[in-house]
DNA sequence: GTGGTCACG
DNA sequence: ACGTACGTGACCACG
C-alpha cells in the first residue's frame, strides 16, 4: 500500500531552531535550523520509506485565519532574523533533493497537510504527517497518523500518535480535540481560548458536551462554576477560536500527492547546496559512501608473519606517537597498531606469533613509545601495566569531558564527533558476536574492528587535545581523570571479599519471611496475582478493592511506595505489600543477585565506569555496590557480609556534607559559611537562622524541614518538589524556601548566577573546569526548561563534590601504594571511600584517609570527614 | 526493549 | 497552565 508523508515544513524548522545551538557557515548564514531539520528528515525517512513526500510551508502574507486574529487582537511576533535567514535556503535543499514543496497564498502549511491528509485517506493511503507541535492532532484518524520529535537527552525520538491515542492522552477525539482547543487557547498560535480555562478544564468540558456550541446550549451544567461564568463572558472569544481552531480540509491545491512522488535525495545539486551551507556532518553522512571508509581501510595490513611482525614491534617502541589496542577475551586474537594515517597494522595471534610473544611486545612497545593513544586504556590494562607513566592518552575520556551527555566513547562515535567520519560500528561489523566468534567466522571484520579502533585514537589525539585545551579542561584531564584510570583498576582489580554461605543464609531467611507475606496478602484480597506486576496490583487496589488513588501513569494506576503509604491506614494488605516489596527486592537484586557474582576468590569485583554520568560521578555495574542498603535495618544487615580479608579490617570515611559545603564555597555566602565555622549540626544551625530562634530551641520538625530545604537548595530547588517531599502545600513549601533565601541571601544571589550562566554558555562548570551542557535550556518547553535550570544549579554542585573526591580517590591510592602499604581502596561510593587496611597499617591508612580527603581541596569551608573502622561493612556505619 | 519500582548518594 | 525535586543501576513484567 501506498505511503505518503507529509510535512509541517515551518513547524519543523523552528523546533529544530530552538533545539540546536546557535550554527553559522563561514559566511555568517545560520544554519541550525536547516541541519536539525534536515537530521529529522532523514530519521523519518529512514522509518518511513515513504512513496510520496510534501513539505508545507506558510506564507509569508497572512493568511485568513492571521487576518481574523489581527482584527481581533493586533499584532503577531514574527520570526526571530536568525531564522528567517534559513528559510529560503531550506527549500533550495528540499528542491535540490527533489522533495516537492506546496505553499499557498492565503492558506497556512496546516491547511495545506489537512487538505493533503484527507485526500491521501480517501484513496487509500497510508498517511504520516509529521509536524513539531501538537495542532495537527485533530487530523489523526486510523489511517493517518501524526509524529512529533521530542528531543530526550539530545537524542530525537519521533512520538506516534494515531487516533487511539489521542483519545487516550486527551479523552477526547482527534475531531473533538479542535473544540478543546477553542477552549484552551494556544498561545503559540494566536488562538485566545477562554482565559482561565486550561487544558484540563477544556478537556472535561469537551468530554461532557463534545462541542464549543453544545456546552454552550447546556451553559449552566457546566461545572466548575468559575469555568462557567468564563464561558459567558467570552463567547465571542470562544466562537472565533473555534474558527481558528480547526483545520482546513478543502483548500485548493497548487501540487498534487502524486507529483510528489519519492526520487534519489542525494543528488549533486544536494551535495553542492550542503557544501555551500558547510553541513558537514550531513556530507560526510550521506554522501561518503566510496569515499573515507575505503580510504582508511585499503591501508590496514595483515600480518601473520614474525619476521614482519618483529621489524613494527621494533619501529613502535621508537615511534613518537602510537595508536594502540590489544584485542581479546580470555585468549588475545591480535592486536593493532596505527602509526600514521597509512600505516596501520593488525598483528594476529598464531603460528610463531604466540600470546606470550604479543603480549610482551605489546607491554613493552607501550612502555617505551613516546605516546601511545588508547580507546579505552582501563579495558587495555588487562593486557598491560596498570600504573601511569606519563605517554597515555585515552580518547573515550576525552571524549567524555566534552561531551558527557553521550552513551558511548566507541571509535566510530569519536569519528563521527570529531573527525567527520563515518564508519560502521562494532554492531555492525559482527553483531552481537564474542570476539572470539568473530575472529573465527570474520577475521577481516576483526582486523578492521581493531584497525578502526588504533587509527581513529591515533588520528583523534591532537584534535581531543586541543579541545580539551580550548575548552580549559585540559588540567581535569591529565591530573584527575587519567590517574584515576588506574586507581579505578586498582579497585576493580582488588574486589570485596563476601561471605557467600551468609549471604545465602540472608537469602533463606528473606524466602521464608516473603512465603508469610505472601499467603497472607493472598487471604486478605480473596485471590492469588502476581504482587510483583504493577499491572496487577493497580487492578486489584484499584478496581477490585476500590481504593482511592486513581490514575497516576501513562499504563495505569501508580503503586508506587509514597502511594501506597497514603492508603495504609485504609487497609492492612497495604503495609503487607510494601514488606513484601521491600522483601521480594532484597532478595532479587541483592541476596540472590549478588552471590552470583561471587568469584572463586570469593571476592566481587564490580565495574567501576568512568564515563556515564552527566556530572562526573563514577557509577558502578555488574554488579553496583553504590546502592547496598543501609536506610533500612533488615536491608542494612546485608553489609554484615562484606568482610575484610584475614589479617585486615575495613576503615571507611565519608565526606560530611560534601555538597553543602561546596555550596557555601562557591557562592561565598557569609552567614553559610560562618554556620559551618560553628562545625556542628548545621541542618540545625539553618533551622535557626531560618526560623528565627535560638540554636538550642530548634524543634525537631524544624530541624527535619530546614534539612529538606538543604537538600532542595542543591537539587535546585521547586516549591513543588519540597513540598512532595514534607507532604506540606505548595504554599508552605514557598514560603520556607522564601525564608531560606531571605537567611542566606549570598544562595539566592548565587543559583540565579548558575542559572544565568548556564543560559548564555548553554552549559554549567564546576570548580575543576568539568562542563556539563544543558540543552534542554532552550526547550520552548516550560517543563523541559525549567528541568534545565535545576540541572543549572545542581550540576556544578554535584560535579564539584564529584571533582573533590575523585581527587582524593586518586592521592589515596598513590600514596597507599608508594608508601608500600599492602592496604588498598576498594570502593567509592560518591562521598564515601572504603580501604581494606592491613591491621597493623590501621593508623597509618586512616591518617592518609584523613590527610587526602580533607586537603583534596581549599575551601573557605573546613572539608569533614566522618570515619570509622569495623570488621565488616555493617559495622562501619 | 520500555516502563515502573526501588536501592543508594 | 504546565507537572518536577539532582545523579545513578538492577530487577520484574509485559508487549
Amino acid at each position: 500500500m501506498a505511503k505518503l508523508l507529509l510535512i509541517d515544513g515551518n513547524s519543523i524548522l523552528n523546533r529544530a531552531f530552538y533545539g540546536l545551538p546557535d550554527l553559522t557557515n563561514s559566511q555568517g548564514v545560520h544554519t541550525n535550523a536547516i541541519l536539525g531539520f534536515l537530521n529529522i528528515l532523514m530519521k523519518i525517512m529512514e522509518e518511513e520509506h515513504p512513496d510520496y513526500l510534501t513539505v508545507a510551508f506558510d506564507l509569508k502574507a497572512p493568511t485568513f485565519r492571521h487576518k481574523l486574529y489581527d482584527a481581533y487582537k493586533g499584532t503577531r511576533k514574527g520570526m526571530p532574523e536568525e531564522l528567517k535567514e534559513q528559510v529560503p535556503y531550506m527549500k533550495e535543499c528540499l528542491t535540490a533533493m527533489g522533495i516537492q514543496i506546496a505553499e499557498m497564498e492565503g492558506f497556512e502549511a496546516d491547511d495545506i497537510l489537512g487538505t493533503m491528509a484527507r485526500e491521501g485517506e480517501s484513496k487509500g493511503m497510508d498517511v504520516v504527517v509529521l509536524s513539531g507541535d501538537r495542532d495537527l492532532l485533530q487530523l489523526a484518524t486510523k489511517k493517518i497518523k501524526i509524529r512529533i520529535p521530542k528531543t530526550k537527552k539530545g537524542v530525537t525520538e519521533i512520538e506516534d500518535y494515531n487516533e487511539e491515542q489521542v483519545k487516550e492522552l486527551y479523552g477526547v477525539t482527534p475531531l473533538e480535540f479542535i473544540e478543546m482547543k477553542a477552549l484552551m487557547g494556544d498561545a503559540s498560535d494566536n488562538i485566545p481560548g477562554v482565559p482561565g480555562v486550561g487544558e484540563k478544564t477544556a478537556g472535561k468540558i469537551i468530554a461532557a458536551f463534545h462541542s464549543v456550541e453544545n456546552a454552550y446550549a447546556h451553559i449552566e451544567e457546566i461545572t466548575p462554576p468559575k469555568a462557567r461564568e468564563a464561558l459567558k463572558n467570552h463567547y465571542e472569544s470562544a466562537k472565533l477560536s473555534r474558527i481558528l481552531a480547526e483545520i482546513k480540509t478543502d483548500c485548493p491545491l497548487s501540487v498534487s500527492i502524486e507529483s510528489g512522488k519519492r526520487g534519489e535525495l542525494f543528488t549533486k545539486d544536494a551535495r553542492e547546496i550542503f557544501s555551500k551551507l558547510e553541513l558537514k556532518s550531513i556530507i560526510h553522512k550521506y554522501f561518503t559512501e566510496g569515499e573515507e571508509v575505503p580510504k582508511l581501510d585499503e591501508h590496514f595490513q595483515r600480518i601473520s608473519d614474525f619476521a614482519k611482525a618483529d621489524a613494527i614491534f621494533k619501529k613502535a617502541a621508537g615511534a613518537e606517537r602510537v595508536g594502540a589496542v590489544c584485542i581479546g577475551e580470555k585468549k588475545i586474537l591480535g592486536l593493532s597498531l596505527a602509526f600514521s594515517e597509512t600505516e596501520i597494522y593488525w598483528i594476529e595471534s598464531g603460528g610463531f606469533l604466540t600470546e606470550d610473544y604479543l603480549l610482551n611486545e605489546y607491554k613493552a612497545l607501550t612502555e617505551q613509545a613516546k605516546r601511545v593513544d588508547y580507546m579505552d586504556l582501563k579495558g587495555q590494562t588487562a593486557y598491560t601495566r596498570d600504573y601511569a607513566i606519563g605517554n597515555e592518552m585515552d580518547i573515550s575520556i576525552a571524549a567524555y569531558l566534552l561531551n558527557p551527555l553521550k552513551d558511548s566513547y566507541t571509535y566510530d562515535e569519536v569519528a563521527k564527533d570529531y573527525l567527520g567520519i563515518s564508519l560502521p560500528s562494532r554492531d555492525e561489523l559482527f553483531k552481537k558476536m564474542s570476539l572470539t566468534d568473530a575472529a573465527a567466522e570474520k577475521p577481516d571484520e576483526l582486523m578492521r574492528y581493531a584497525c578502526y579502533i588504533s587509527c581513529i585514537a591515533y588520528m583523534a589525539d591532537e584534535v581531543m587535545r586541543k579541545r580539551l585545551a580550548e575548552e580549559g579542561m585540559w588540567q581535569l584531564y591529565e591530573t584527575v581523570e587519567m590517574p584515576l584510570i588506574y586507581t579505578l583498576v586498582h579497585m576493580e582489580q582488588a574486589g570485596i571479599e563476601v561471605r557467600k554461605e551468609e549471604l545465602l543464609a540472608y537469602g533463606e531467611k528473606l524466602a521464608d519471611r516473603i512465603t508469610e507475606v505472601e499467603e497472607a496478602i493472598y487471604t486478605q484480597v480473596g485471590e492469588k496475582f502476581n504482587i510483583n506486576s504493577p499491572k496487577q496490583l493497580g487492578e486489584i487496589l484499584f478496581e477490585k478493592m476500590k481504593l482511592k488513588g486513581g490514575k497516576k501513569t501513562k499504563t495505569g494506576y501508580s503503586t508506587a511506595a509514597d502511594i501506597l503509604e497514603k492508603l495504609a491506614p485504609e487497609n492492612p494488605v497495604i503495609s503487607d505489600i510494601l514488606e513484601y516489596r521491600q522483601l521480594t527486592k532484597l532478595k532479587s537484586t541483592y541476596a540472590d543477585g549478588l552471590a552470583s557474582y561471587i568469584g572463586a576468590d570469593n571476592r566481587i569485583h564490580s565495574n567501576f565506569n568512568q564515563t556515564i554520568t552527566a556530572t562526573g560521578r563514577i557509577s558502578s555495574t555488574e554488579p553496583n555496590l553504590q546502592n547496598i542498603p543501609v536506610r533500612m535495618e533488615l536491608g542494612r544487615e546485608i553489609r554484615k557480609v562484606f568482610v575484610p580479608e584475614k589479617g585486615y579490617i575495613f576503615v571507611d570515611a565519608d565526606y560530611s556534607q560534601i555538597e553543602l559545603r561546596v555550596l557555601a564555597h562557591m557562592s561565598g555566602d557569609e552567614r553559610l559559611i560562618e554556620a559551618y565555622k560553628q562545625d556542628s549540626d548545621i541542618h540545625r544551625i539553618t533551622a535557626s537562622q531560618v526560623f528565627h530562634v535560638p540554636v538550642d530551641e530548634v524543634t525537631g520538625l524544624q530541624r527535619r524541614n530546614a534539612k529538606a530545604v538543604n537538600f532542595g537548595i542543591v537539587y535546585g530547588i521547586s516549591s513543588f518538589g519540597l513540598s512532595q517531599d514534607l507532604s506540606i502545600t505548595r504554599k508552605e513549601a514557598e514560603e520556607y524556601i522564601g525564608k531560606y533565601f531571605e537567611a542566606y541571601p549570598g544562595i539566592k544571589t548565587f543559583l540565579d548566577k548558575l542559572v544565568s550562566d548556564a543560559k548564555e554558555k548553554g552549559e554549567s562548570v564546576t570548580m575543576f573546569g568539568r562542563k556539563r551542557p544543558i540543552p534542554e535550556l532552550k526547550s520552548p518547553n516550560f517543563m523541559q526548561r525549567s528541568f534545565g535550570e535545576r540541572i543549572a544549579m545542581n550540576a556544578p554542585i554535584q560535579g564539584t563534590a564529584a571533582d573533590i573526591i575523585k581527587i582524593a580517590m586518586v592521592r589515596v591510592d598513590e600514596r597507599l601504594r608508594k608508601e608500600n602499604l599492602k592496604s588498598r581502596l576498594i570502593l567509592q561510593v560518591h562521598d564515601e571511600l572504603l580501604v581494606e587496611a592491613k591491621e597493623e597499617e590501621t593508623e597509618q591508612v586512616k591518617a592518609i584517609l584523613e590527610q587526602e580527603m580533607k586537603g583534596a581541596a581549599n575551601l573557605k569551608v573546613a572539608l569533614e570527614i566522618d570515619m570509622n573502622t569495623g570488621t565488616n561493612w555493617f559495622e562501619t556505619k
